[in-house]
DNA sequence: GAACTTGTTTACAGTTTTGTAAGTATCTCA
DNA sequence: TGAGATACTTACAAAACTGTAAACAAGTTC
């Protein structure tokens, strides 16, 4: 056979090569379940040979830990970015949470996260950024409020803890629900996202007794 | 070696049999991921070889199929369960329903379905059970309401929407929010879902405007 | 430009996994 | 009680998977 010029080697440096392989194992991940991702598969996405992931992840195992990590980062950076939005409504701020935790992405590797490590007490790297947002909604609240009827923490905190598990739980279950409950698809879970914000918005603005 | 009187082989029905593989089978999902659906740890919880499994459901795909088909099955029945009570409160109809949606096996087993037949058109066996219970709800809405200010059926749909992807997203994703929302796990997840129970009760019986 | 570092490949090994073929044991029924 | 059906087993095959070892090549440094 012709070995001409044969093998113009890419070489990445190590965080290039470890960024797009995380970026193919991820899409991998979401487009073919928990099961797929295969180091192979994976490789030939990249196109390089699959001990070229191992030499960069130590293991099949590492892969999984290093991409649930960035996965966590990441959402950790786009909530990052929708709370910092200067001063506006809290409404405002709701709908920019609405979008990054509506995200299927998002909620299909957290999913395959929380399967994967049910019994895991390791800390999660997002950790702290839903306290931070249940305080930052928290201040709003009482600010506005009338002195004689602040509203309490712990409810701060549900009202956010629903909005995730809402939001995550609808990207997720969504498409099965639509068909035993919705007609057309797409169009029921927008207006359920807007309904929603609409429940928790005047819960959150009603008076207290 | 001695062939004393070695294997009292045991023989169950096909239906039996079918019964405790996809137990089996279902524990091991549970506890161990989506990625624990192996053949041979099976047959070896059963107590069978695994081609016995494999004459049962044709293939590992025939019983991860048979899997999610009785899965959705057993959410409906418990469902059906939840909702045949006799008349009795909205409130107490919707607190059986949180129990049996907030369950983390069903959650779990559902979460394993969505991330496994994301763009499979497919229906899912469950079909209709939520949109029966909005029905119920409506009507007890209806009933109740002044004449008035009747609520919009498409209110009660998301009511019902809310209501399964906040639990089956807090048994889901709950464990990974506490360690980043609340200070001790299991006690929180219960008065979220007490002050969740309440907060939809408030809207379901506020009147119309 | 020689030496060194390191990203990458090729070739291979070991294990595990699903699946098949053929025989065996147990139940049912005439 | 004999014959048939079928649940089940043993043995094997083929493929896929992760992981290892050694060599190779593209940069980097002195």
């Amino acid at each position: 056979m012709s070995r001409t010029k044969s093998k113009p080697r890419v070489r990445r440096t190590a965080e290039q090569a470890r960024r797009v392989i995380l970026d193919a194992a991820e899409r991998r991940l979401r487009e073919g379940g928990p099961e797929a991702l295969r180091l192979r598969d994976i490789a030939a996405d990249v196109g390089v040979s699959h001990p070229a992931i191992l030499h960069h992840f130590e293991s099949r195992d590492g892969l999984a830990r290093a991409l649930q990590s960035r996965a966590m980062l990441g959402l950790q950076a786009d909530l990052l970015a929708a709370l910092s939005g200067g001063d506006e409504s809290a409404a405002d701020l709701l709908e920019r949470v609405f979008e990054t935790l509506g995200d299927s992405g998002h909620a299909r590797l957290l999913a395959w996260y929380a399967l994967a490590n049910q019994h895991a007490e390791e800390d999660v790297p997002e950790g702290g950024m839903l306290a931070q947002l249940a305080g930052e909604l928290h201040g709003g609240r009482a600010q506005r409020a009338s002195r004689l009827a602040p509203p309490e923490r712990e409810d701060s905190e549900f009202v956010v803890r629903l909005v995730a598990v809402a939001l995550l739980g609808d990207a997720l279950f969504g498409p099965i629900l639509n068909r035993s409950l919705a007609s057309d698809a797409g169009e029921s879970q927008r207006r359920f996202r807007l309904w929603l914000a609409e429940l928790i918005a005047e819960h959150v603005d009603r008076p207290r007794r």
